[in-house]
DNA sequence: GCGGATCAC
DNA sequence: TATGGTGATCCGC
């Protein structure tokens, strides 16, 4: 996506039954022929030739012939529940995408991943069978009783957290600029790779992160919009100078989405959060002309998960009690807790954990406790009490970015044709790094083989830079050029200036090597001089060098003052401080513990 | 400090 | 024919 920076989110809906507050106008879903008929399903599987490639239904097979059924078993990102996709057939959809993807080298990539996310199951399972067989888990279920009790003492209630959501945000954006667009199934992207789809579209299948051609056979009628990164930064920021008038405190997570705590709005304003909700929904609409759906909860976890439910143009609040949360919770789904995803989801499915409730039940907090890592079972537990972050976002974590990295897919290359490309990687990475202000240390190139295997080098280097050549220098000699590739991409990390460097800035500056010098090119007659920023020498006078710098500047954002040398370079406040915090919890990786 | 894996948009 | 780009975190070693 594009440059804001980290947020965590997810889609994914709970049961969509319970909510009070449906989606407001009739709107799309109305007409447009919903979904695809049975009889599509041999066109779009029928690779070339006229094979009846009778469905599967279809008991009468042709002698010796076996069905493939292989289908059933490949749980692509597709098929798991997400807005729009209430209607879908999921297992045309599922066939249609292993059918265009099964002798694909990707597929086998995924296949391998797969394989892999299984045996890590299965090194679980027989860890829990161990603790059982030992009558270890009475000590843990102890523990973790303890800790369940301790972080109920943490709940916070007081608070009303509003998630806004943007409806198929840049699919949406293109259908302002041609509302022609908005009667069709469209999708943003090409046929390689798809950003977002509009509902229409969504009907058949297509979604995000999923090939083009593939979205074609889902979808034969689909129109694709190239994508516009400009204009959805223009209609983001009209998002959130209206979102600011509510909170000007408001988080932004992402282009498309921010927190509100709307506690004290309400308060002035006597209203319910329902009506609240509602008109902000209004506000937005009315002066964009873009559809978002809200989610209301207590803390931001469970605000996010709400926004899903009744999008899109919808709303659901979640009540602001114990109960209401705990209720919730017990028939939510683990895989809407953001942070949960599709490998977490399978090892706490073998658990026999399904819903978030489960995670905390007395049976089995505890296995989740003696299984997962202190961090990784600390947030699956907050995740069945349905505890989030509720207070303000903490000033220092998240304060930055922590890297900055390009990186590009081409056709399989290696020599003297992926040295260029990693070339112009570095270049555009020194572009991106000028103009923030940062240079950094650490240094990673990715690559990914033909097999769509993806293999990282990294090394720290002895001096903070941001000049292409340097960077070029040292990524080069983290590359294979050997093999064919079909992505490179570097990324540096460990800024100057970094919280982990902070108290060592001194101790650093006196052992850190200088960058190599460069061999003080000829340059023009005696103007040159050395640049900080650039990290080398230029050609200009220091007075025209520093105009370039601040030309650079001016004409890609407008800058905050101070920014003087090297020093890091603040956006101009969107509309107060729009803080790009992900504003979850450090959910993600629950390894398997060492015991003890 | 490094490399792999997972997750989110 | 054909499966993206950016950023973050966590864990084991
Ligand atoms: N794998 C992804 C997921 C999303 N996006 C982009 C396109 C989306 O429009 C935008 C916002 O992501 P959302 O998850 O909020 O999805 P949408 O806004 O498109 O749809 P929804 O109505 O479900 O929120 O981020 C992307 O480029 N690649
Ligand atoms: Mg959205
Ligand atoms: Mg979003």
């Amino acid at each position: 996506m594009a440059s804001e920076a980290g947020g965590r989110a997810s889609r994914e809906e709970v049961a969509r039954a319970m909510s009070p507050h449906g989606g407001g106008e009739p709107d799309m879903a109305a007409e447009a022929g919903g979904g695809a008929s049975r009889e599509e399903v041999a066109r779009a599987m029928s690779h070339g030739g006229g094979e009846p490639d009778m469905a599967a239904e279809s008991s009468g097979r042709v002698d010796g012939e076996k069905e493939d059924e292989g289908w059933r078993s490949y749980e692509s990102v597709f098929t798991n529940q997400k807005a729009g996709m209430d209607d879908v057939d999921r297992d045309w959809v599922k066939k249609v995408v292993y059918e265009n993807s099964k002798n694909s080298p990707h597929f086998r990539n995924e296949q391998r991943k797969a394989e892999q996310a299984t045996r890590r199951i299965q090194e679980m399972l027989r860890r829990k069978e161990a603790l059982l067989s030992q009558n270890q888990l009475a000590g843990y279920d102890q523990s973790a009783a303890k800790l369940v009790a301790e972080l109920e003492a943490t709940r916070d209630l007081s608070h009303w957290w509003f998630h806004v959501d943007m409806d198929a945000f840049y699919a949406s954006c293109h259908e302002l600029m041609d509302p022609t667009l908005a009667g069709v199934p469209m999708a943003v992207g090409g046929v390689g790779m798809i950003s977002t789809a509009n509902y229409q579209a969504r009907k058949y299948g297509v979604r995000s992160a999923m090939p083009g051609f593939i979205a074609l056979k889902l979808c034969p009628d689909l129109k694709f919009c190239p994508s516009d990164f400009a204009l959805y930064k223009t209609k983001a920021s009209e998002v959130r100078a209206i979102l600011a008038q509510y909170d000007p405190n408001f988080l932004a997570a992402g282009l498309d989405e921010s927190y509100l705590d709307v506690t004290s709005c309400l308060e002035a304003r006597g209203e319910s959060p329902d009506a609240l909700a509602r008109c902000i929904r209004d506000h937005v609409r009315r002066e964009t002309g873009l559809t978002c759906s809200i989610g209301v909860a207590c803390n931001r976890m469970l605000a996010k998960i709400c926004s899903d439910l009744n999008k899109p143009n919808g709303e659901f609040v979640l009540q602001r009690s114990r109960e209401a949360v705990l209720a919730f919770t017990s028939s939510l789904p683990v895989r809407k807790v953001p942070g949960i995803g599709k490998v977490t989801e399978r090892i706490l499915s073998g658990l026999g954990l399904n819903l978030a409730r489960d995670l905390v039940s007395r049976s089995s907090a505890g296995l989740v406790v003696a299984l997962f890592s202190e961090k990784a079972s600390g947030a699956l537990l907050r995740a069945g009490l349905g505890l989030g972050r509720s207070g303000a976002p903490d000033e220092d974590a998240g304060a930055g970015r922590k890297g900055i990295s390009v990186e590009r897919t081409f056709r399989p290359l290696r020599g003297k044709g992926l040295e260029a490309k990693l070339a112009e990687i570095c270049a555009k990475l020194e572009d991106a790094m000028m103009d923030k202000g940062l240079r950094a240390r650490h240094i990673t190139v990715k690559m990914k083989g033909t097999d769509f295997v993806v293999r990282t080098k990294s090394k720290t280097l002895p001096f903070y830079t941001n000049s292409a050549e340097a960077m070029l220098q040292h990524a080069t000699k983290l590359t294979s050029f050997d093999s064919d590739l079909r992505l490179i991409g570097v990324r540096m990390a460990g800024f100057e200036g970094d919280a982990v460097e902070q108290g060592q800035a001194t101790l650093d500056s006196l052992f850190l090597d200088r960058e190599p010098e460069e061999p003080a090119v000829s340059s023009v007659g005696g103007g040159g001089y050395f640049c900080e920023t650039c990290k080398k020498h230029v050609a200009e006078t220091k007075a025209e060098h520093e105009d370039w710098h601040l030309a650079r500047s001016l004409q890609r954002e407008v800058w905050s003052a101070g920014g003087l040398g090297a020093s890091r370079k603040q956006a101009a406040l969107p509309s107060k401080k729009a803080k790009c915090v992900g504003g979850m919890d450090l959910f993600v990786t629950k390894r398997p513990r060492k015991m003890e």
